[in-house]
DNA sequence: AGCACGCCGACT
DNA sequence: GTCGGCGTGCTC
């Protein structure tokens, strides 16, 4: 009986129907070169593609597998998958319910994402006339080039008789970065030589031999030219043997024109020592536990952390640190560069594609220990994990929404469990999830109370804006905001302002019948671009002018709502001519490393004012801010949102600790219309005990996490009813299938109730034990995917969601 | 997802 | 009669 290699492979097709492995043969020769976790090109149907096998194995011969066809080409040289994560995929997409490549893909730099070319090949001798436009005298030709011409149907014909052929190719989206380096390949004496016999007139190659006698080394072609070499004299002497040119592989470096300045541990402070200690325990014992590092703002969060990290180096194990994606400035990989110098990996949202997956190569090969960056890191790909650090762990970045909907926090849980190392959340303000836990016990809880060197936290006063509208301030600065401001530019010292935009997007409005413009394929307000001058829907794209006037009761009154920063950079700039702001916001910081020039130049001093968005709330540690402005608390309380309290909450927490964090103590001005509410009362106070005790108790009254979990599922379609009755349907199904602890919300339209022409419905399960849930949403999804194409039924869910809308 | 195959309407 | 519309089923 003749033996067979065969590899399961899961085929880079996103599709209910393909998501299971399919079987391929492949040669004894490449015994090991096909093991789980490498990337493959398969033949699938008449196109190649992408796949991963996740299984080999060995099989009798029984004309079965004979039938089954065989991988074409291996995509690497070592596996890109661990057998860990080829695991921690399989459970990713059964808790998360997505298929499996998605799975996988979000493991992988989006560079090795594979792209599918089509192409013509053209097998005979001559090309007939009407396929002279096409071809060009070559034999091959692009497939939207035959869509142009609109030939398509003439090659389909020709395709068949095989006087061409039509051709799927597999291509990687990013090349690694190559250098060409030049060296000598003869021995000195033999150059010497050769600067002798050379005619006189060869005399730019003597003088790169008279340079190659000092250089034995390899010298990068650039460096030659800036040498004053010509690409020609090189080319002569490669000619001759003399030189040999290679192509060398180099890292695209992000941090190639900055030095890190080099730290050394700093003595830790009693309470830090005694934070510390337990995390260092669980290192040496290898234990899996979870960690709560509970710190109020500036009490040296960052020093434990590093000193944890140190102590897995020194054991010879990794470590992976996860930051929020915005707050990934310099200033912290500054701080991870700096103590562990290249040593660190960093991989977050600010790094080109190509940089990106150089990063994700150094830990793959092993030149790296530890892997700083945004969620996806999370997947780094290390075999001997140390400890995984999630810093500000209450960040709501840390949940990805769009599929794979993972939270880092859980899958680190899993890495850590597989691993045996411990975990450690970091926040001043921790989520109620996690310090409810830390509570019960299930994490260790240790607290930071004190801030670095006993600097007081700053003082914060709660403005009423009410108040200043009934004495006639209808501007958006408060008196006592003005006050500080003008002191604070009298003393040189800088402020940060900050606005909350959300919910206040800058909408066209009629003054007179109160007309908004909404997007005719989704029931949202569209937004006002001053750039283009034009409203757009940021759900579908659909774009229009600016009606001149409106179009209910054609009055000519139409007035812009742009309040966000511009307007306030321009109220500014009125009620402090001399004063220098840098607006911080998505137009000035769109392009690649524009957010880290600002920041950077405001550190230096270049201006007195900082305006801007989220993005400012966190990181920032500049010892000359001594004063922080927040125009608009409450924004976003009245969000439809359970969490909105709490994002209130760590917002305004986590602002004012950007005040006086260094020698000059520091101020905080929060302008709200509800000073009553406890989530503005308590962060004035930097209260966070105080803040978890009272939304805790709401919390439980309304049945939200962390009492009860929560799943919900989305229902659309294009027709309204068809919607409903199949929400209905899902609803029915779960009210019969559940507990009847569990409470099932809904059928309700979503709070965005059309996007893109589709109606939104959905259901939010809360439950709090429900050991079938998994089954019971695979078989809904199952059975409603099914038919995905049918009707154009679309059912997707969020386990533990996020965003409810 | 893509692609091929196949079955119906409006054109040379 | 054929070109091309998109409904349906399959991909080891």
């Amino acid at each position: 009986m003749i033996q067979v290699k065969v590899a399961k492979v899961i085929v880079d097709v996103p599709a209910a129907q393909t998501d299971h492995t399919f079987s391929y043969r492949f040669p004894e020769v490449w015994v090991d070169l096909i093991v789980p976790g490498i990337r493959v090109v398969v033949p699938f149907g008449p196109r190649k593609i992408q796949g991963i096998v996740v299984e080999t194995l060995t099989e009798e011969d029984e004309n079965l597998s004979t039938k089954l066809k065989s991988i074409e080409e291996p995509l690497d040289l070592t596996p890109v998958f661990t057998p860990e994560l080829l695991q921690l995929a399989a459970w990713l997409s059964e808790e998360t319910l997505c298929f499996q490549v998605a799975a996988l893909q979000a493991m992988l730099p989006a560079a090795m994402k594979a792209k599918y070319q089509k192409k013509i090949v053209y097998n005979e001798m001559e090309i007939p006339e009407e396929l002279q436009e096409l071809f060009k005298n070559r034999k091959e030709a692009s497939w939207e080039r035959a869509m142009e011409l609109n030939i398509v149907p003439l090659l389909q014909k020709k395709a068949k008789t095989h006087e061409l052929d039509i051709v799927y190719e597999v291509k990687e989206k990013n090349r690694k970065k190559k250098v060409k380096m030049i060296r000598s390949k003869a021995g000195k004496e033999k150059l010497q030589e050769l600067i002798i016999t050379l005619p006189p007139q060869a005399s730019k190659q003597k003088e790169l031999l008279q340079f190659f006698l000092t250089r034995n080394e390899s010298v990068t072609l650039q460096e030659l030219k800036e040498y004053g070499f010509s690409s020609q004299s090189i080319r002569s002497l490669v000619e001759k043997d003399v030189l040999e040119e290679q192509s060398v592989e180099v890292y695209r470096d992000p941090f190639e024109h900055k030095t890190f300045e080099p730290t050394e541990p700093l003595p830790l402070t009693d309470e830090q020592q005694a934070a510390i200690a337990p995390i260092l325990q669980a290192v040496e014992e290898n234990k899996f536990e979870t960690f709560l590092l509970y710190g109020v703002t500036g009490s040296g969060k960052t020093e434990v952390y590093l000193q944890t990290i140190q102590e897995v180096l020194k054991q010879g194990k990794e470590a992976i640190v996860l930051v929020p994606e915005i707050s990934l400035t310099p200033q912290i990989v500054a701080r991870f560069k700096g103590r562990f110098g290249d040593q660190v990996a960093v991989l977050h949202s600010g790094l080109s594609i190509g940089e990106k997956y150089d990063e994700w190569r150094k830990i793959h090969r092993k030149e790296v220990k530890v892997a700083v960056g945004a969620r996806s890191a999370i997947f780094a790909p290390f075999d001997n994990l140390g400890v995984i650090i999630i810093d500000e762990e209450h960040e709501s970045s840390y949940k990805q929404e769009e599929n794979p909907r993972y939270h880092a926090r859980d899958v680190a849980k899993k890495r850590g469990a597989y691993h045996q190392c411990p975990i450690i959340l970091g926040s001043a303000t921790p989520s109620l999830e996690s310090f409810a836990r830390a509570q019960k016990g299930v994490y260790t809880l240790l607290q930071l109370t004190k801030r670095m060197n006993n600097r007081d936290l700053p003082s914060v006063e709660i403005v009423d804006m009410r108040n200043e509208l009934r004495d006639g301030n209808r501007s958006m600065f408060s008196k006592k905001l003005v006050e500080l401001l003008q002191d604070r530019l009298d003393k040189h010292e800088q402020t940060v302002l900050f606005l909350n935009k959300r919910g206040y997007s800058s909408f066209v409005m009629c003054r007179d019948c109160g007309y908004v413009m909404n997007c005719p394929y989704c029931d949202l307000s569209m937004t006002y671009h001053r750039a283009t001058s034009d409203m757009k829907c940021h759900y579908c794209g659909y774009h229009s002018h600016v009606p001149a006037t409106c179009p209910e009761c054609s009055s000519k009154h139409i007035r812009y709502f742009g309040t966000g920063t511009q307007k306030v950079e321009e109220e500014l700039g009125r009620l402090f001519p001399e004063a220098r702001v840098i607006r911080m916001d998505v137009d000035t910081t769109g392009r690649k490393g524009a957010h880290e020039k600002l920041l950077s130049a405001f550190e230096r001093g270049e201006a007195d004012i900082l305006l801007g968005t989220q993005m400012i709330a966190k990181g920032l540690d500049f010892p000359n801010i001594t004063l922080v402005g927040v125009l608009t608390a409450d924004t976003m309380l009245h969000l439809p949102d359970f969490r909105a309290s709490e994002r209130t909450f760590q917002l305004l927490t986590q602002v004012s600790g950007r005040a006086g964090r260094h020698d000059k103590p520091g101020e905080v001005i929060i302008q709200t219309y509800t000073p009553e509410h406890y989530s503005i009362l308590l962060s004035g106070k930097q209260d966070f005990l105080e803040f978890y005790q009272r939304e805790m108790m709401t919390r439980k009254q309304f049945q939200y996490p962390p009492f009860y979990y929560l799943a919900l599922i989305h229902i659309s379609h294009e027709d309204v009813l068809k919607t409903a009755s199949i929400a209905e349907n899902i609803s029915h199904y779960l009210q019969k299938h559940l507990s009847s602890s569990s409470i099932i919300l809904g059928p309700v339209a979503s709070p965005i109730a059309r996007i893109n022409n589709r109606y939104r419905y959905q259901c939010l399960i809360k439950y709090k034990r429900e050991p079938e849930l998994m089954y019971h949403l695979k078989k809904i999804v199952h059975q409603f995917q099914e038919d995905t194409r049918k009707n154009g039924v679309y059912v997707s869910v969020d386990v533990q969601p996020y965003v409810l809308m």
